[in-house]
DNA sequence: GCCGGTTCTTGTCCTAGTTCAATGGTCAGG
DNA sequence: CCTGACCATTGAACTAGGACAAGAACCGGC
C-alpha cells in the first residue's frame, strides 16, 4: 500500500525509519469510483492525493461553460488546489476521477504534523512544486508560441500513455481547443 | 541594503538572528544597468535573485522569434530560472533588466548552505514556489479560456504600476498578442 | 441483440486575432 | 535644432480556430 509512495518520496530525500513511519501513519488510503468528485468550485481543498492506482482530472470552469483540464494526473502523480489546501480558502477548481481510484491523502492537519516531526519532507514537497511550477512555465510559452499541431504532437510525447486512457475530447480541452477542431488536427496529420 | 528582503522573509518564517546573518551572508549585492541580461537561453542559471530596485522581465523565443514574456518583476519579487538553477542545466529563458536594478543573490551553493544551515529557508522557498505556482495555473487557464478584453483589464487591475514602467509591446507580449492587436482593445475600450 | 447515450468526424460559415505596410510621435545624442 | 531609433496607431487583407449542425461509430446495460 505504501511501497509506491515511499518510493517516491526517497527519489527526493532520504529519511529515517521513523520519518517514514510518521509519513505512512498520516496517510489515508481511499478507493474511490469513477466519476467522482474529489473537489468542487466554492469548496475547500481538505487533501492532497497521491495517487496509487487510477486517473484523475483537475479542471476550471469559465463563464461560459467551457472546461479548461489543468492536468490529468496518474500513478505517482499528486492532486490538489495547492492554493486552497493551504490557505483554506475556497477553490475555483474541480477534482474529477476518471477511472476508478486508489488515493493515498494527507490532510493539512496532517501535513502540518509531517513538516513539523519530520522536516525533511519540507523539502520533498518544495521540489514537487517546483519541477509542477517550471512544467507549468514551459507549458504556457507553448500554449501562446506554438500552432495546434505542435501542442498536440508534444502531448503524444509527454505523455504516451494518456490518450488512451481518456476520452479525446478531454485532450482537446487540455491543449486549449475544441473537440471538433482537435479532430481536424488529428485526420490533418494521418493524410500525410 | 537588508532591510527589505528580511521583511520578505518574515512574512513567510520566523527565524533567529543568526539564522538571519547567515542568509544575509551568503547574499550577493549587485548594481545592473538597464538592458542588460542575467541569463541568456542556452546559459546556466546560477543565481535566484531578490530585486531591491528596479524591473526585470523573463522571456522565453520561439523558432519564429515571437518573444513571450513570462514574468515582470519589479521590487519585492524574486527571479531566477528554477529549472536551470536546481538541475544545473542550460536554460531556455533569457532574463534581462528594463530599468537599473539593484538586486541581491543566491548562487546554488550559497542556497544549499542557507538550507542546512537554517533550514527554516526551506519553509520559505516552498512557499514561495508555491504561490508562483498557483498564479501561474490562473494565469494559463485565463489564457485560455478569456478574451483579449478580459486579459488586459485583469493585467491592469493585478499590475496597475507596470504599464507605467515598461513599453507597451511587453505588455502584449506578456498577454500573448500582438503589439498591433493590444493598441487596437486600448482603443476599443477608450471609445466606450 | 437492441437501445440510449456518449464520443468522434466532417462540412459550412463566422470571428478573433495576425501580418504587413504606412504614418506620426517621442526622445536621446550630436 | 536636427536626426535616427524606437514606439504606438490605424487600416486592409488574411488565417487559425470556433460554433453549429448532422451523421457515424461505439459502447454498456438490460
Amino acid at each position: 500500500m505504501f511501497e509506491a509512495i515511499n518510493r517516491y518520496a526517497a527519489r527526493y530525500i532520504s529519511f529515517t525509519p521513523e520519518e517514514g513511519k510518521l509519513f505512512n501513519d498520516l496517510l489515508q488510503y481511499k478507493k474511490v469510483p469513477k466519476k467522482t468528485f474529489l473537489l468542487q468550485e466554492g469548496e475547500v481543498c481538505k487533501f492532497e492525493a497521491y495517487i496509487n492506482a487510477g486517473c484523475i482530472r483537475t479542471y476550471y470552469i469559465n463563464e461560459t461553460g467551457t472546461e479548461v483540464i489543468l492536468q490529468f494526473a496518474i500513478e505517482d502523480w499528486w492532486v490538489s488546489d495547492i492554493a486552497s489546501f493551504h490557505e483554506q480558502k475556497p477553490s475555483r477548481m474541480f477534482i474529477e476521477t476518471l477511472e476508478d481510484c486508489e488515493i493515498l491523502t494527507l490532510t493539512p492537519d496532517g501535513k502540518e504534523a509531517l513538516l513539523r516531526g519530520a522536516p525533511c519532507f519540507e523539502r520533498m514537497f518544495r521540489l514537487m512544486v517546483q519541477r509542477n511550477l517550471s512544467r507549468l512555465q514551459e507549458r504556457l510559452f507553448q500554449t501562446i508560441a506554438t500552432t495546434a499541431v505542435e501542442k498536440y504532437l508534444d502531448f503524444l510525447e509527454r505523455y504516451p500513455t494518456i490518450p488512451q486512457r481518456v476520452a479525446q475530447h478531454y485532450i482537446a480541452s487540455y491543449l486549449g481547443f475544441s473537440p471538433e477542431f482537435l479532430s481536424k488536427v488529428r485526420t490533418r496529420l494521418t493524410k500525410k
